[in-house]
RNA sequence: GGAGAGAUGGCUGAGUGGUCGAAAGCGCUCCCCUGCUAAGGGAGUAAGGGCAUAUACGUCCUUCGAGGGUUCGAAUCCCUCUCUCUCCGCCA
């Protein structure tokens, strides 16, 4: 939720900001809603003072023995009226945070502006070189991925991995686990279900509902474990005296990739379940930059430890989510597709979500909005595709980078 | 699934119709005292919002799990829901 004091100070500058996002903001609505709002707010509690007042007296003359009938007419009089303010009030309130609950973040100065992808910023890339000879994907390398399979079992965009690559799957997890966990983040098992309340703080709803899986009215499948780990502290303050608190979690991810129909069809590019470790910090707003490169490095060293060959991409202004304000995606390459994918984006939320889901701390006695930031760190499923397409020996196995050869017990896997 | 108990501020926990945004303790902040002892004394300390405002101060409203109801007036009474705990049953 963008703070809606500045909003109405700045009203001019936020909306050239979020329109460099894409997002039309329409300021006289929000003036209108936010004016009407408050007035009905001024009346009713008027009205509510009022009454409070009376209630007193009445309950003094009551003590006394002496007659209320004079009250009795004028307090039925304001309850009328009261109760009827009161309902307008509520209405008009909600109706600001439905339209405030609708818009994304503000842009951070620091991220390039651009209507979409094409826009963003290349800012670095691995020392590891990409192989430019075209290269068979990952489902014609190896027999061990089955979406046939996974068919049967559910439907489309779904994998059952075989044998040595679901092992090996298992050992990235375990691998990126250890190294948040090296990192200070501490490790959390969460549900992989959320609440309404949750995905409403971290901002998937209610704008993105059809993104999500829904199992009931109350509960839809985590698209991500920045939701789980976001909301660990929601409608808390936090103590924040001894540094951040940094939090991992490895879950699966469920996304109905609705609108992405014929994109990415192939293979474990995109699918409706995938696996992946994130990572998620409570900063001081003073600090959220500086963790944001942090987290970035911390995914970045995966790579680098994998040795595959990535590079550091900075979102522009058009191509940002919802909640962030800056992001830094990392892109591993593919050979299949000759081209750079993402396979972790980290993000500064500064204040959003923590408006939203209510996570302050203490800064000199005033309540003050922590800021949020979240990493993935990295996608397995992606992780695992950018080792059997980057590894293959061409002939009949892949190899194992080293720092996962402790936790699979062997040089390379047949395909 | 059955039976029972409960949900109050950063924490523990009192409070069954107005004097309660709420005792007491812990914690925290500030001050004082002492200076051999991880001692003693005092003050302050819930959140959100409106108005006002350069700030400070102020003032009003809302909030005691959520929603509804009764009442002039609700933390307190009634209804519905959610969650937590205990016991029994079942179960990975």
């Amino acid at each position: 939720m963008i703070d809606t004091n500045y909003l109405r100070d700045n009203p001019a500058e936020v909306s050239d900001n979020l329109k460099s996002r894409g997002y039309d903001l329409d300021i006289d609505k929000f003036q209108k809603l936010d004016q009407v709002k408050r007035s009905l707010q001024q009346t009713a509690e008027e009205l509510q003072a009022k009454r409070n007042q009376l209630s007193k007296e009445y309950g003094n003359l009551k003590k006394t023995g002496a007659s209320t009938d004079s009250l009795d007419v004028e307090i039925n009089k304001i309850k009328s009226t009261l109760n009827d303010h009161e309902a307008k009030f509520k209405d008009a309130d909600l109706e600001l945070n439905y339209f405030l609950s609708y818009i994304p973040n503000l842009v951070s100065k620091s991220s390039p502006l651009g209507k979409n992808e094409t826009f963003n910023k290349l800012v670095r890339q691995s020392a590891k070189e990409p192989s430019l000879n075209p290269s068979l994907d990952h489902l014609e390398i190896t027999s061990k991925i089955s979406t046939e399979l996974a068919s049967k079992l559910t439907g489309s965009r779904f994998a059952v991995l075989e044998g040595e690559l679901a092992a090996l799957q298992r050992a990235l997890i375990q691998f990126m686990l250890d190294e948040a966990t090296k990192a200070g983040y501490k490790e959390m098992y969460v549900p992989y279900i959320a609440n309404r309340d949750s995905l409403f703080g971290t901002g998937q709803l209610p704008k993105f509902e059809e993104d999500l899986f829904k199992i009931s009215d109350e509960y839809y499948l985590i698209p991500t474990a920045e939701v789980p780990l976001t909301n660990l502290h929601r409608d808390e303050i936090i103590d924040l005296s001894n540094g951040p608190l940094k939090y991992t979690a490895h879950t699966p991810c469920f996304r109905s990739e609705a609108g992405s129909y014929g994109k990415d069809t192939r293979g474990l590019i995109r699918q409706h379940q995938f696996e992946k470790v994130e990572i998620v910090q409570f900063v001081e707003p003073s600090e959220s930059f500086k963790a944001l490169e942090e987290m970035t490095a911390h995914a970045e060293r995966l790579l680098k430890l994998l040795n595959l060959p990535y590079q550091v991409i900075e979102l522009c202004s058009g191509d940002l989510g919802f909640s962030s304000a800056k992001t830094y995606d990392l892109e591993v390459w593919l050979p299949s597709q000759n081209k750079y994918r993402e396979i972790s984006s980290c993000s500064n939320c500064l204040d959003f979500q923590s408006r939203r889901a209510s996570i302050r701390y203490k800064n000199n006695s005033q309540n003050t909005y922590v800021h949020t930031l979240n990493g993935s760190a990295l996608a397995a499923g992606r992780t695992l595709i950018a080792l059997v397409e980057n590894n293959y020996d061409g002939k009949e196995k892949i190899y194992i980078p080293e720092v996962l050869q402790d936790f699979i017990k062997s040089k390379t896997i047949s395909i």
